[in-house]
DNA sequence: CTATTTTGCGAAAACGTTTGAGTGTTGAAA
DNA sequence: TTTCAACACTCAAACGTTTTCGCAAAATAG
């Protein structure tokens, strides 16, 4: 086993000091040819490295990204952590990932843990549990310390930093549009409860569009699940209640399932009656039929997200301060759920 | 903006110096309980964290795991980082996670920068591109740094280290004795080629189980995938080819498309052709049919794992140098893919 | 041949901690 | 009064870098 080499090892391998090997290897013009040469030379050899965590300290900065997200073991978070990654490594940062679980204080936890000094910024989805409380005070607690924080997907108002959102509003629009255009009259909606932001806006988008489509709203056409545990017979019995020939759902889960419920009726998918989902992951495109679906480009507001914050770790101070809210469009992707 | 509070600070403040506020925060014997109180009481007036970076320094450790996987936008690794992210904050580790894309180069890369300082050890499962080249020499510079390296899924021989796997063979034997036992005679395998280990260990558990069940093996029931993008096209053409009353499939990818290929051929899942998949991801949950398949239990392999390096680390150097090799075990979830 | 500049290098501080050794004061035992 | 221990604290080194400053020796100019 052979320890890592420092400055230091080589200033003394090589009768120098330790100066003189960190401004050869910088290729400083004070050192002379002769001894940098030396020097580098036996840098290779070795497979020299400076050691981060030193520079880290020095610099006070650590090049490196955290990323808090809810959970892992979920399609559209892989994808933004994705984004994040692919941007970070470009501009040599790296990228520490941790999960809330949704616990308000798993949240807490984790950036107090990351803020003293592990990393120069945060790129975070908000777990649920911190929505319901309402209570941000880690969040303005690391801005106060100037550390960057960008926002992502659940975002909210009372916090001041930059914020990458998609246009649900406008995506469920989309949707809506979409089917209408191919002559659905009955358009269902499956969506959850109100203080889910996405669901809401969402439903927005739905009313809306019906509205400038002069299709009167009919609220029993429109489903909020409010427990997922129990959304598949929620969705079933709506089915069934129903005379639908279009359903709208806010995201694969309860597609889907709608599209069991529609099966199981003895209808036909896309035939009888076509289903639009929310979110593309893996899900859409392997079901059968694979789903049309307003893809919410992941990796794209990761991305983003890591554009934004490296942006404001490398700002000069004397720039001035300002906050973007950057919104990632969605698209419609047009697949087998419904009719062409 | 209120910069971060440091020992350096509250020392000046208090008029003590840096070393007695630190023993006093430590609760040394050192210091007078007068002085004690104030300082904790100003410390935590202001919030005082210790600098992280600083401390990793100091006590040669960063408590963080390195995890390079080939990527994230994968049910099963996203499952195996949680399974490692809950062991490894139960015991104070951050996680910092890296994607090698399935490239050599990226691989090597995000060893190099991680290694020179930035975690303690690894945990990591191997780039395809490292499996055909056979280039090791990333994986042996850092363990011979000292570096504990906990392999898992993808591990090869040559590396000596910690690894965790599953039970492949057997898993895929469980997998097919489920089938003949259910009646079947002529048993589809859908495989990958022979240099990807998983490969090749379910292949053997496919021949083997045939082998103890006395079942002659037919070779042009065996399919190896060389290419994933057209792995579609292949196993259409495999199993329009064949006339099989049974499939097991390496995957779950493979899996649905065998399912598709059959119904495409106008016959019926599991009543004409049962399948069975590998890896219990979403998609096997909520395909229709759902899949019954071979469950990896990624999250137990990823707190197995977590708790390998762990042990390494914080193993007392005197004790002796041991690699082992933990298997965690498949179970056949049974879902609606087979006949019951 | 002296005065000045250039060249090449080293010392030391700094980043924020922890910790062993050292120091000065007090009080008590010898 | 001397000796010694206990107490309460400070110094300084260390972790591995980078960088400013200083200082000699060599090279150049006058």
């Amino acid at each position: 086993m052979r320890p890592k080499l420092t400055l230091k090892q080589i200033a003394r391998e090589l009768d120098v000091s330790i100066s003189t090997v960190s401004k050869a290897l910088r290729d400083s013009s004070e050192i002379g040819e002769e001894t940098k040469k030396k020097i580098k030379a036996f840098a290779k050899l070795y497979n020299y490295r400076p050691n981060n965590i030193a520079l880290s300290l020095k610099n006070r900065k650590t090049k490196t990204i955290g990323i808090i997200i809810p959970e892992i073991v979920h399609y559209f978070f892989t994808t933004v952590i994705s984004g994040v990654e692919q941007v970070a490594n470009e501009k040599g940062y790296n990228v520490i990932v941790c999960l809330s679980n949704n616990s308000f204080d798993k949240e807490v936890l984790n950036m107090e843990l990351l803020a003293n000094g592990s990393t120069d910024g945060f790129i975070m989805s908000m777990a649920k549990e911190t929505l319901q409380k309402e209570d941000y005070h880690h969040l303005t607690e690391v801005t106060n310390q100037g550390m960057p924080l960008v926002l992502f997907d659940r975002v909210i108002d009372e916090v001041h930093c930059d914020k990458v959102i998609i246009d649900d509003v406008i995506g469920a629009k989309k949707a809506v549009q979409y089917l209408i255009d191919k002559g659905a009259k009955k358009i269902g909606l499956v969506s959850t409860v109100d203080y889910v932001s996405v669901g809401k806006l969402r439903t927005r988008g739905y009313l809306e569009i019906l509205r400038e489509n002069n299709v009167e709203i009919d609220e029993n056409l429109i489903l909020k699940i409010e427990d997922m545990d129990h959304s598949e017979a929620e969705i079933k019995d709506f089915i069934n209640k129903n005379d639908l020939d279009a359903v709208f759902a806010v995201n694969e889960h309860f597609a889907i399932h709608a599209i069991k419920a529609v099966q199981e009726k003895g209808l036909k998918v896309p035939d009888d009656v076509s289903v639009i989902g929310f979110t593309d992951g893996e899900l859409s495109k392997r079901f059968i039929p694979s789903l049309t679906t307003v893809s919410q480009h992941g990796e794209r507001m990761g991305a983003e997200a890591a554009r934004l914050l490296i942006d404001k770790l490398e700002r000069k101070p004397e720039e001035e301060e300002s906050y973007k809210t950057v919104i990632v469009e969605t698209s419609l992707i047009e697949r087998n759920s419904t009719k062409s």
